[in-house]
DNA sequence: ATTTTAACAGAACAATCATTCTGTTAATAT
DNA sequence: ATATTAACAGAATGATTGTTCTGTTAAAAT
């Protein structure tokens, strides 16, 4: 009997997502979301609940379909990753110039310190990444493609660091050559 | 003839940074610094014209007082700083949980992307690290406690970004386990 | 003592914020 | 056809934002 809704909630919920990693959850206003998803105020609350909740979804959707997108971290999660796929992740992430950085690190920095729900993603999503690398770093123990003597744990919380770092790099628009040494000092390491 | 100001901007100068560290540039109002340096809403303007001014002499301040301290990135940049200097330096910024961070890197993801006169300090920020990272490496590689075949440019590159990251993880209370393991790897890099 | 100057406290301002409300419209079930 | 349901567009709301304005007060120069 009701009226059916006009717009898809998955395709606002990605433009959302797209508006917050640009600017950042508080420089993004509700009329902002209006004009990028086309959705009406009472569209996006009847959906979404609150702005808050609608930017908690969206850090899953970042998640899901960022993070772990086949040429983003996604290669390094792949099955029988090796030291082939982090090298591979580590070259995209460093020909990203002028980018909007990592919504999650950036999330991190802005919202995290204010909210307990934003932080614990950043810490589910920092565990994430640790876990791919070292599952990576331990299939390429096994192949000897790194030595022996690396302690995956550590190492992959070394790369998730630095990644962290190359975000921030990204979203402040360092200089490329210092983003592609840092990758390449890192990738050193892993001999 | 005029009354005499009776607060030291130089002192408010300190408390809006602090404040502008704990909560970033966009969730601090002007009557959070009111109540923050106890000076009225036309003190502050008499003194520095507006609030993104207040805040740009903040990064200044900021870069003088904490970064250069000298238990702080100030130890790097001592004359004759070497490989000592650097462990020291990392060391110090990994025993900190629960921090705020760093006042350039949250800078960094928060305002830069919008701000150009907050991105060019960013910018020397970064430009200073690199720098005193650089004179440290080639003192270490001097004195011969690093290799000689360690280049030095792209290593305080990559330090610089490592900071970054660290940073990031700070400012989101991220396990000091894990900080530990992004400082102890990093500085294994540097034999 | 009086005038001058600018800092003072805080009210006033217009803009913008997230959220809610109002009346209208459209799709289905009867 | 009609009643019912909920989505629609957008106005209204109250709070908060950065900034400016108003009248008062205090220090120094005359």
């Amino acid at each position: 009997m009701p009226r059916i809704r006009e717009f898809d909630p998955a395709i606002a919920l990605d433009q959302a997502m797209h508006l917050f990693w640009q600017r950042g959850y508080g420089n993004t206003s509700i009329e902002d979301l209006v004009v990028a998803t086309g959705v009406s105020r009472h569209g996006l609350y009847g959906v979404f609940e609150s702005k808050h909740k609608l930017f908690l979804a969206c850090l899953d959707h970042y998640q899901k379909v960022v993070v772990g997108a086949d040429f983003a971290f996604g290669v390094v999660e792949q099955a029988h990753a090796s030291l082939k796929n982090i090298r591979c992740y580590f070259t995209a992430i460093s020909s990203h110039p002028g980018g909007l950085g990592c919504l999650m690190a950036n999330t991190a920095t802005d919202v995290a310190p204010y909210d307990k729900r934003a932080a614990r993603k950043v810490e589910k999503f920092r565990a994430r990444m640790r876990g791919g690398f070292k599952t990576a770093l331990l299939n390429a123990k096994k192949a000897g493609e790194i030595s022996a003597h690396v302690n995956a744990d550590k190492m992959a919380d070394f790369l998730t660091g630095v990644t962290q770092g190359l975000a921030v790099m990204a979203r402040s628009s360092a200089d490329p050559k210092m983003t592609a040494n840092v990758v390449q000092t890192t990738l050193a390491c892993l001999r």
